[in-house]
DNA sequence: CGCGGGTTTGATGATGCTCAAGCCCGGTGG
DNA sequence: CCACCGGGCTTGAGCATCATCAAACCCGCG
Protein backbone atom coordinates (compact mmCIF):
# COMPACT_ATOMS: atom_id res chain seq x y z
CA UNK A 1 0.00 0.00 0.00
CA UNK A 2 1.28 3.67 -1.23
CA UNK A 3 -1.32 5.38 -0.03
CA UNK A 4 0.62 7.38 1.71
CA UNK A 5 2.96 8.45 -0.78
CA UNK A 6 0.41 9.53 -3.41
CA UNK A 7 -1.34 11.65 -0.59
CA UNK A 8 2.13 13.24 0.11
CA UNK A 9 2.73 13.51 -4.11
CA UNK A 10 -0.86 15.46 -4.09
CA UNK A 11 0.20 17.99 -1.75
CA UNK A 12 3.09 19.18 -4.44
CA UNK A 13 1.77 18.01 -7.78
CA UNK A 14 -1.37 16.21 -9.22
CA UNK A 15 -1.41 12.57 -10.97
CA UNK A 16 -3.57 11.22 -13.10
CA UNK A 17 -5.06 7.38 -11.84
CA UNK A 18 -3.00 5.90 -14.65
CA UNK A 19 -0.16 7.22 -13.65
CA UNK A 20 -0.39 6.18 -10.57
CA UNK A 21 -0.61 3.03 -10.68
CA UNK A 22 2.96 3.12 -13.19
CA UNK A 23 4.59 4.23 -10.20
CA UNK A 24 3.37 1.18 -8.16
CA UNK A 25 5.40 -0.76 -10.27
CA UNK A 26 8.48 1.21 -8.88
CA UNK A 27 7.93 1.00 -5.46
CA UNK A 28 8.46 -1.25 -3.29
CA UNK A 29 6.97 -1.46 0.53
CA UNK A 30 9.74 -2.75 3.15
CA UNK A 31 9.59 -3.21 6.92
CA UNK A 32 12.23 -2.43 9.50
CA UNK A 33 12.88 -3.43 13.17
CA UNK A 34 14.62 -1.10 15.18
CA UNK A 35 18.51 -0.41 14.75
CA UNK A 36 17.96 -1.99 11.61
CA UNK A 37 19.98 -1.16 8.37
CA UNK A 38 19.43 0.15 5.16
CA UNK A 39 22.89 1.16 3.99
CA UNK A 40 25.88 0.88 6.03
CA UNK A 41 29.71 3.00 5.37
CA UNK A 42 31.30 1.84 2.48
CA UNK A 43 28.14 0.17 0.55
CA UNK A 44 26.93 1.98 -2.88
CA UNK A 45 23.27 3.30 -2.26
CA UNK A 46 20.79 2.46 -4.90
CA UNK A 47 16.98 3.37 -3.23
CA UNK A 48 15.44 5.87 -2.02
CA UNK A 49 13.38 5.51 0.95
CA UNK A 50 10.20 7.14 1.63
CA UNK A 51 9.32 7.06 5.57
CA UNK A 52 5.52 5.90 5.75
CA UNK A 53 5.60 5.31 9.47
CA UNK A 54 8.41 4.97 12.36
CA UNK A 55 11.75 7.17 11.89
CA UNK A 56 15.16 6.35 10.08
CA UNK A 57 17.90 8.30 10.28
CA UNK A 58 21.66 9.03 8.35
CA UNK A 59 24.99 8.93 10.54
CA UNK A 60 28.45 8.23 10.26
CA UNK A 61 31.50 7.45 12.75
CA UNK A 62 34.43 8.92 13.45
CA UNK A 63 37.90 7.18 13.60
CA UNK A 64 37.73 7.16 17.20
CA UNK A 65 33.71 5.16 16.43
CA UNK A 66 31.73 8.39 17.85
CA UNK A 67 28.42 8.31 16.23
CA UNK A 68 27.30 11.45 14.28
CA UNK A 69 23.84 11.89 13.62
CA UNK A 70 23.18 14.29 9.96
CA UNK A 71 19.83 13.20 9.70
CA UNK A 72 16.53 12.41 11.11
CA UNK A 73 13.48 11.38 8.66
CA UNK A 74 9.92 11.13 10.03
CA UNK A 75 6.37 10.23 8.51
CA UNK A 76 6.73 11.76 4.83
CA UNK A 77 10.20 12.65 4.42
CA UNK A 78 12.49 11.07 1.55
CA UNK A 79 15.50 10.02 3.07
CA UNK A 80 19.19 9.07 0.93
CA UNK A 81 23.04 9.06 0.72
CA UNK A 82 22.61 11.30 -2.54
CA UNK A 83 27.08 11.53 -2.85
CA UNK A 84 26.99 7.89 -2.84
CA UNK A 85 23.73 7.35 -5.12
CA UNK A 86 24.66 10.31 -7.88
CA UNK A 87 28.54 9.01 -8.18
CA UNK A 88 27.76 4.94 -7.74
CA UNK A 89 30.85 5.42 -4.84
CA UNK A 90 30.75 3.77 -0.94
CA UNK A 91 28.83 5.72 1.50
CA UNK A 92 30.63 7.72 4.03
CA UNK A 93 27.27 7.22 6.00
CA UNK A 94 24.57 4.84 7.61
CA UNK A 95 21.24 4.44 6.74
CA UNK A 96 19.26 3.05 9.93
CA UNK A 97 15.81 2.44 11.64
CA UNK A 98 15.67 4.13 14.62
CA UNK A 99 12.33 2.46 16.11
CA UNK A 100 10.68 -0.45 14.06
CA UNK A 101 9.62 1.40 10.22
CA UNK A 102 7.70 1.25 7.25
CA UNK A 103 9.27 2.29 4.28
CA UNK A 104 8.71 2.60 0.44
CA UNK A 105 12.12 2.10 -1.48
CA UNK A 106 12.20 3.44 -5.08
CA UNK A 107 15.09 2.36 -6.82
CA UNK A 108 17.43 4.63 -8.45
CA UNK A 109 18.01 2.16 -11.54
CA UNK A 110 15.04 3.11 -14.06
CA UNK A 111 14.32 5.93 -12.04
CA UNK A 112 14.41 8.36 -15.35
CA UNK A 113 12.69 5.71 -17.01
CA UNK A 114 9.27 6.49 -14.65
CA UNK A 115 10.40 10.60 -15.06
CA UNK A 116 10.30 10.41 -18.58
CA UNK A 117 6.67 8.75 -18.63
CA UNK A 118 5.62 10.68 -15.70
CA UNK A 119 7.27 14.29 -15.98
CA UNK A 120 4.88 15.70 -12.59
CA UNK A 121 7.11 12.92 -11.01
CA UNK A 122 10.46 14.61 -11.68
CA UNK A 123 8.27 18.06 -10.35
CA UNK A 124 7.40 16.07 -7.39
CA UNK A 125 10.91 15.16 -6.49
CA UNK A 126 12.40 18.67 -7.59
CA UNK A 127 10.16 20.49 -5.35
CA UNK A 128 10.70 17.55 -2.31
CA UNK A 129 14.91 18.30 -2.91
CA UNK A 130 13.66 21.84 -2.45
CA UNK A 131 12.40 21.77 0.80
CA UNK A 132 15.48 19.35 1.89
CA UNK A 133 17.79 22.08 1.02
CA UNK A 134 15.81 24.76 2.71
CA UNK A 135 16.13 22.48 5.86
CA UNK A 136 19.55 22.41 5.68
CA UNK A 137 20.39 25.87 5.41
CA UNK A 138 18.24 26.10 8.80
CA UNK A 139 20.08 23.23 10.28
CA UNK A 140 23.38 25.15 9.51
CA UNK A 141 22.02 27.89 10.57
CA UNK A 142 20.83 26.86 14.16
CA UNK A 143 24.13 25.01 14.45
CA UNK A 144 25.84 28.22 14.16
CA UNK A 145 23.50 30.64 15.79
CA UNK A 146 22.70 28.93 19.42
CA UNK A 147 25.03 27.86 22.18
CA UNK A 148 24.31 23.64 22.70
CA UNK A 149 21.91 24.16 25.50
CA UNK A 150 19.88 26.57 23.23
CA UNK A 151 19.85 24.23 20.84
CA UNK A 152 18.15 21.61 23.04
CA UNK A 153 15.72 23.72 24.68
CA UNK A 154 14.50 25.15 20.99
CA UNK A 155 14.21 21.69 19.47
CA UNK A 156 12.74 20.21 22.53
CA UNK A 157 9.76 22.95 22.23
CA UNK A 158 9.51 22.21 18.54
CA UNK A 159 9.23 18.68 18.87
CA UNK A 160 8.43 17.67 22.29
CA UNK A 161 7.37 14.07 20.86
CA UNK A 162 10.38 13.33 19.15
CA UNK A 163 12.55 14.17 22.07
CA UNK A 164 10.98 10.94 23.87
CA UNK A 165 10.68 8.53 20.85
CA UNK A 166 14.43 9.21 19.90
CA UNK A 167 17.75 7.66 22.63
CA UNK A 168 18.83 10.54 24.04
CA UNK A 169 22.63 9.85 22.85
CA UNK A 170 21.41 9.95 19.29
CA UNK A 171 19.60 13.48 19.76
CA UNK A 172 22.67 14.89 21.41
CA UNK A 173 24.79 13.56 17.92
CA UNK A 174 22.27 15.15 16.32
CA UNK A 175 22.32 18.50 17.93
CA UNK A 176 26.32 18.71 17.80
CA UNK A 177 27.61 17.62 21.38
CA UNK A 178 28.03 14.55 23.81
CA UNK A 179 25.33 12.37 25.46
CA UNK A 180 27.28 13.47 28.86
CA UNK A 181 26.37 17.63 28.05
CA UNK A 182 22.84 16.88 27.12
CA UNK A 183 22.16 14.83 30.36
CA UNK A 184 23.70 17.74 31.86
CA UNK A 185 21.40 20.16 30.71
CA UNK A 186 18.20 17.98 31.37
CA UNK A 187 19.74 18.19 34.83
CA UNK A 188 20.01 21.79 35.26
CA UNK A 189 16.62 21.99 33.06
CA UNK A 190 15.21 19.96 35.88
CA UNK A 191 15.35 22.36 38.59
CA UNK B 1 25.71 35.70 -23.43
CA UNK B 2 24.53 32.54 -21.40
CA UNK B 3 26.68 29.81 -22.91
CA UNK B 4 28.49 29.21 -19.59
CA UNK B 5 24.76 28.40 -18.56
CA UNK B 6 24.23 26.05 -21.17
CA UNK B 7 27.47 24.13 -21.14
CA UNK B 8 26.68 24.01 -17.16
CA UNK B 9 23.45 22.29 -18.58
CA UNK B 10 25.12 20.13 -20.99
CA UNK B 11 26.99 18.15 -18.35
CA UNK B 12 23.75 16.95 -17.00
CA UNK B 13 20.97 16.72 -20.15
CA UNK B 14 20.35 17.81 -23.48
CA UNK B 15 18.74 20.27 -24.92
CA UNK B 16 17.80 21.17 -28.56
CA UNK B 17 18.60 24.49 -30.00
CA UNK B 18 14.92 25.07 -30.51
CA UNK B 19 14.77 24.96 -26.91
CA UNK B 20 17.89 26.50 -25.48
CA UNK B 21 16.59 29.39 -27.63
CA UNK B 22 13.44 29.21 -25.24
CA UNK B 23 15.35 29.11 -21.93
CA UNK B 24 16.77 32.17 -23.11
CA UNK B 25 13.91 34.19 -22.85
CA UNK B 26 13.87 33.32 -18.94
CA UNK B 27 17.54 34.33 -17.97
CA UNK B 28 18.16 38.03 -17.32
CA UNK B 29 22.37 38.47 -17.24
CA UNK B 30 23.00 41.01 -14.43
CA UNK B 31 25.85 42.15 -12.75
CA UNK B 32 27.17 43.11 -9.51
CA UNK B 33 29.76 45.02 -7.68
CA UNK B 34 31.41 43.93 -4.87
CA UNK B 35 29.49 43.50 -1.86
CA UNK B 36 26.71 44.39 -3.36
CA UNK B 37 23.42 42.79 -2.52
CA UNK B 38 20.98 40.62 -4.55
CA UNK B 39 18.70 39.86 -1.09
CA UNK B 40 18.66 41.38 2.25
CA UNK B 41 17.07 39.91 5.18
CA UNK B 42 13.49 40.77 5.49
CA UNK B 43 13.01 40.59 1.50
CA UNK B 44 11.02 37.98 -0.69
CA UNK B 45 13.34 36.15 -2.53
CA UNK B 46 11.91 35.18 -6.05
CA UNK B 47 14.55 34.30 -8.28
CA UNK B 48 17.91 31.73 -8.52
CA UNK B 49 20.93 32.87 -9.57
CA UNK B 50 23.44 31.31 -11.35
CA UNK B 51 27.37 32.41 -10.87
CA UNK B 52 28.71 32.82 -14.24
CA UNK B 53 31.69 34.54 -12.72
CA UNK B 54 33.06 35.81 -9.57
CA UNK B 55 31.48 34.67 -6.41
CA UNK B 56 28.05 35.24 -4.11
CA UNK B 57 27.90 34.27 -0.70
CA UNK B 58 24.48 33.62 1.73
CA UNK B 59 24.94 35.02 4.74
CA UNK B 60 23.07 35.81 8.25
CA UNK B 61 23.29 37.83 11.21
CA UNK B 62 22.92 37.19 15.16
CA UNK B 63 21.31 39.53 17.12
CA UNK B 64 24.47 40.92 18.76
CA UNK B 65 25.38 41.81 14.49
CA UNK B 66 27.40 38.83 14.19
CA UNK B 67 27.79 37.72 9.91
CA UNK B 68 27.18 33.91 9.67
CA UNK B 69 28.40 32.68 6.51
CA UNK B 70 26.53 29.38 5.71
CA UNK B 71 27.59 28.90 1.45
CA UNK B 72 29.46 30.48 -1.29
CA UNK B 73 28.76 29.87 -4.75
CA UNK B 74 31.54 30.18 -7.11
CA UNK B 75 31.40 29.95 -11.05
CA UNK B 76 28.91 27.39 -11.93
CA UNK B 77 26.92 27.02 -8.90
CA UNK B 78 23.60 27.87 -8.39
CA UNK B 79 22.36 30.21 -5.49
CA UNK B 80 18.94 31.36 -3.53
CA UNK B 81 16.86 30.90 -0.81
CA UNK B 82 14.36 28.38 -1.37
CA UNK B 83 12.55 28.84 1.94
CA UNK B 84 12.02 32.34 1.09
CA UNK B 85 11.19 30.95 -2.42
CA UNK B 86 8.60 28.40 -1.83
CA UNK B 87 6.87 29.89 0.86
CA UNK B 88 6.78 33.68 -0.78
CA UNK B 89 7.90 34.41 3.16
CA UNK B 90 10.56 36.89 4.21
CA UNK B 91 14.23 35.90 4.21
CA UNK B 92 16.36 35.27 7.35
CA UNK B 93 19.22 35.67 4.66
CA UNK B 94 21.54 38.16 2.93
CA UNK B 95 22.93 36.83 -0.42
CA UNK B 96 25.97 39.17 -1.57
CA UNK B 97 28.35 39.69 -3.90
CA UNK B 98 31.85 38.47 -2.64
CA UNK B 99 33.74 40.30 -5.28
CA UNK B 100 32.83 41.52 -8.83
CA UNK B 101 30.27 38.79 -10.53
CA UNK B 102 28.36 38.41 -13.34
CA UNK B 103 24.86 36.19 -12.56
CA UNK B 104 21.94 34.83 -15.00
CA UNK B 105 18.97 35.52 -13.06
CA UNK B 106 16.07 33.07 -13.39
CA UNK B 107 13.17 34.88 -11.88
CA UNK B 108 10.92 31.89 -10.11
CA UNK B 109 7.73 33.75 -11.99
CA UNK B 110 6.98 31.61 -14.92
CA UNK B 111 9.29 28.90 -14.44
CA UNK B 112 6.85 26.18 -13.90
CA UNK B 113 5.60 27.62 -17.74
CA UNK B 114 9.25 27.03 -19.20
CA UNK B 115 9.43 23.59 -17.30
CA UNK B 116 6.77 22.38 -18.96
CA UNK B 117 7.43 23.67 -22.00
CA UNK B 118 11.34 21.60 -21.39
CA UNK B 119 11.42 19.16 -19.03
CA UNK B 120 14.66 18.16 -19.72
CA UNK B 121 15.46 21.71 -17.74
CA UNK B 122 13.56 20.04 -14.82
CA UNK B 123 15.53 17.05 -14.58
CA UNK B 124 18.37 19.52 -14.37
CA UNK B 125 17.24 21.17 -11.36
CA UNK B 126 16.59 18.30 -10.02
CA UNK B 127 20.01 16.97 -10.63
CA UNK B 128 21.64 20.39 -9.39
CA UNK B 129 19.62 20.56 -5.87
CA UNK B 130 20.58 16.49 -5.59
CA UNK B 131 24.13 18.07 -6.04
CA UNK B 132 23.29 20.50 -3.47
CA UNK B 133 21.95 18.15 -0.37
CA UNK B 134 25.11 15.86 -1.19
CA UNK B 135 27.61 19.05 -0.54
CA UNK B 136 25.51 20.07 2.45
CA UNK B 137 25.55 16.09 4.25
CA UNK B 138 29.36 16.71 3.49
CA UNK B 139 29.55 20.19 4.64
CA UNK B 140 27.82 18.96 8.12
CA UNK B 141 29.77 16.14 8.23
CA UNK B 142 33.18 18.12 8.74
CA UNK B 143 31.41 20.30 10.99
CA UNK B 144 31.05 17.47 13.11
CA UNK B 145 33.92 15.42 12.45
CA UNK B 146 36.68 18.30 12.67
CA UNK B 147 38.30 20.38 15.04
CA UNK B 148 38.25 24.40 13.68
CA UNK B 149 41.99 24.58 12.92
CA UNK B 150 41.77 20.87 11.17
CA UNK B 151 38.36 22.24 8.80
CA UNK B 152 40.77 25.35 8.04
CA UNK B 153 43.64 23.18 6.95
CA UNK B 154 41.56 20.99 5.44
CA UNK B 155 39.68 23.29 3.60
CA UNK B 156 43.10 25.40 2.48
CA UNK B 157 44.50 22.51 0.97
CA UNK B 158 41.41 21.99 -1.07
CA UNK B 159 40.73 25.32 -2.31
CA UNK B 160 44.06 26.88 -1.95
CA UNK B 161 43.27 29.56 -4.25
CA UNK B 162 40.01 30.29 -3.18
CA UNK B 163 41.33 31.28 0.50
CA UNK B 164 43.15 33.97 -1.20
CA UNK B 165 40.20 35.54 -3.25
CA UNK B 166 37.36 36.06 0.10
CA UNK B 167 38.13 37.79 3.21
CA UNK B 168 39.31 35.90 6.28
CA UNK B 169 36.40 36.66 8.16
CA UNK B 170 34.41 35.59 5.46
CA UNK B 171 36.01 32.71 5.91
CA UNK B 172 35.76 32.28 9.37
CA UNK B 173 32.26 32.57 9.58
CA UNK B 174 31.54 29.98 6.98
CA UNK B 175 34.03 27.35 8.83
CA UNK B 176 32.14 27.85 11.72
CA UNK B 177 34.93 30.21 14.10
CA UNK B 178 35.87 33.46 15.30
CA UNK B 179 38.52 35.99 12.70
CA UNK B 180 40.49 35.98 15.62
CA UNK B 181 40.85 32.42 15.85
CA UNK B 182 41.37 32.03 12.16
CA UNK B 183 44.34 34.72 12.48
CA UNK B 184 45.96 32.56 15.66
CA UNK B 185 45.57 29.10 13.37
CA UNK B 186 47.55 30.77 10.74
CA UNK B 187 50.28 32.04 12.98
CA UNK B 188 50.57 29.01 14.54
CA UNK B 189 50.56 27.51 11.03
CA UNK B 190 53.54 30.04 10.29
CA UNK B 191 55.38 28.68 12.41
C1' DC C 1 19.20 -12.45 39.48
C1' DG C 2 22.62 -10.74 36.82
C1' DC C 3 23.89 -8.70 32.62
C1' DG C 4 24.44 -4.76 29.58
C1' DG C 5 23.18 -0.65 27.16
C1' DG C 6 21.99 3.83 28.21
C1' DT C 7 22.04 7.67 31.35
C1' DT C 8 23.89 10.34 35.24
C1' DT C 9 27.43 12.65 37.94
C1' DG C 10 31.85 14.79 38.95
C1' DA C 11 36.70 16.30 38.22
C1' DT C 12 39.75 18.06 34.95
C1' DG C 13 41.17 20.37 30.94
C1' DA C 14 41.18 21.84 25.96
C1' DT C 15 39.11 24.46 22.49
C1' DG C 16 37.69 28.52 20.93
C1' DC C 17 35.17 33.08 22.45
C1' DT C 18 35.20 37.92 24.26
C1' DC C 19 37.10 42.17 24.80
C1' DA C 20 40.53 45.41 24.01
C1' DA C 21 44.51 47.31 21.95
C1' DG C 22 47.71 47.85 18.24
C1' DC C 23 48.98 47.34 13.46
C1' DC C 24 48.95 47.13 8.42
C1' DC C 25 47.55 48.94 4.18
C1' DG C 26 44.76 50.74 0.53
C1' DG C 27 41.81 54.58 -0.44
C1' DT C 28 40.49 59.46 -0.15
C1' DG C 29 40.76 64.26 0.38
C1' DG C 30 43.48 68.25 1.19
C1' DC D 1 52.09 63.72 -2.78
C1' DC D 2 51.27 63.21 1.70
C1' DA D 3 48.19 62.76 5.92
C1' DC D 4 44.81 60.67 7.69
C1' DC D 5 41.47 57.81 8.05
C1' DG D 6 39.06 53.14 8.57
C1' DG D 7 38.33 48.35 7.67
C1' DG D 8 40.47 44.16 8.36
C1' DC D 9 43.98 41.45 10.42
C1' DT D 10 46.86 40.41 14.53
C1' DT D 11 48.02 39.66 19.39
C1' DG D 12 47.21 38.76 24.22
C1' DA D 13 44.74 37.94 28.70
C1' DG D 14 40.99 35.94 30.85
C1' DC D 15 37.11 33.09 30.57
C1' DA D 16 32.86 30.17 29.06
C1' DT D 17 31.48 26.22 26.94
C1' DC D 18 31.71 21.82 26.26
C1' DA D 19 34.79 17.40 25.76
C1' DT D 20 37.07 13.66 28.07
C1' DC D 21 37.50 10.09 31.25
C1' DA D 22 35.94 7.31 34.85
C1' DA D 23 32.72 5.61 38.04
C1' DA D 24 28.18 4.71 39.57
C1' DC D 25 23.52 4.01 38.61
C1' DC D 26 19.15 2.59 36.49
C1' DC D 27 16.25 -0.57 34.38
C1' DG D 28 14.45 -3.73 30.88
C1' DC D 29 15.43 -8.31 29.46
C1' DG D 30 17.12 -12.90 29.34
Amino acid sequence: MLAPLLAHIARYVSLTAAEAELLEAYVVPHTLERRAHLLREGEVCTATYFVVSGCLRTYFLTEKGVEHTLQFAIENWWLTDYASLDAHAPSAFFLQAVEPTWVLVLEQRGQEELFGRVPQLERYFRLVLQRGAAAAQHRVKLLYSLSGEARYRQFASLFPAFVQRVPQYMLASYLGFTPEFLSKIRARMGE
